[in-house]
DNA sequence: GCTAACATCTACAGCGACTGTAGGTTCAAG
DNA sequence: CTTGAACCTACAGTCGCTGTAGATGTTAGC
């Protein structure tokens, strides 16, 4: 038990009330206490925060990360249920990339077109008022 | 006083819970009522509401469009602060997407290394677990 | 005019992933 | 033994909606 809730949280990068969030949601397992009350933890409980950390990281959602912590606590399964979370995270991300390049294009678009002049000619605030005027029908 | 709440939020695209929504916070004005106490809309609220629909297709805050939406009324002021929220939100979008394309690369690489046997082997929970296994230190 | 069906009303809770606050207690160093 | 930092619980707030419950309004057909 070496580690004090403020330090694992230095240590991993998490403000101390997260360490207590994911406590209370059930992702981090409840720490044991002092005679006081105050948490401690161990080496464990460091690796599990670090994974935690990595995945969000890499933009997993709390609830994937539960289910991966699952998986990984059982070495002698198949692998298929982590490469379909990791699969499925990859296409998300990539229809997110796509969406914002076409956010980019259409700003870009309009902040180009600006003359900066006054509002009634600014094409940011034109283009913005008529979806007409806009490249693409769905952004 | 054409439309009902209804008959404008499927007009623009939005549910009505979400325009009552967006008078409560003073983004549109207060609708004037029917002697039953029932919103009733016309054509310079469809306009608003179009304004702001584009605007967060766009993925501008709401914050944002609030300030978009006072400048759209001064058409004889200078344009450079609807200039200066565009800007910075293409600079915002600009790093989501190199944050997303970091992320990308990184579960790219470790789906495809995962030879899906077993969980004891599994690439994609052993990056998770240690961080060092990377390509890059920040994703 | 009456009824049925649908639309609308208010007020509030919930989502995800935290962050911040208030008011109190414990711990470790000097 | 005192001090001050770190810890504790419990709860509210963030953003942009979405969903619920229970009551009331509107409108078309009979």
């Amino acid at each position: 038990m070496e580690y004090t809730i403020g330090n694992l949280a230095r240590r991993v990068g998490y403000a101390v009330q997260t360490l207590r969030y994911f406590e209370q949601i059930g992702l981090m397992p409840e720490a044991p206490r002092t005679a006081g009350g105050q948490r401690r933890y161990g080496a464990r409980e460091l690796r599990r925060l670090l994974f935690i950390k990595h995945a969000r990281e890499l933009g997993f959602t709390l609830n994937a990360v539960r289910s991966l912590l699952a998986l990984a606590a059982h070495p002698d399964a198949p692998c298929e249920a982590a490469d379909a979370i990791a699969g499925a995270h990859l296409t998300e991300i990539d229809e997110k990339i796509g969406k914002l390049q076409a956010m980019r294009e259409e700003l870009a678009r309009m902040v180009e077109a600006c003359a900066g002049g006054l509002i009634a000619e600014c094409r940011v605030i034109d283009v913005l008022a008529d979806h007409g005027k806009c490249l693409h029908e769905a952004h």
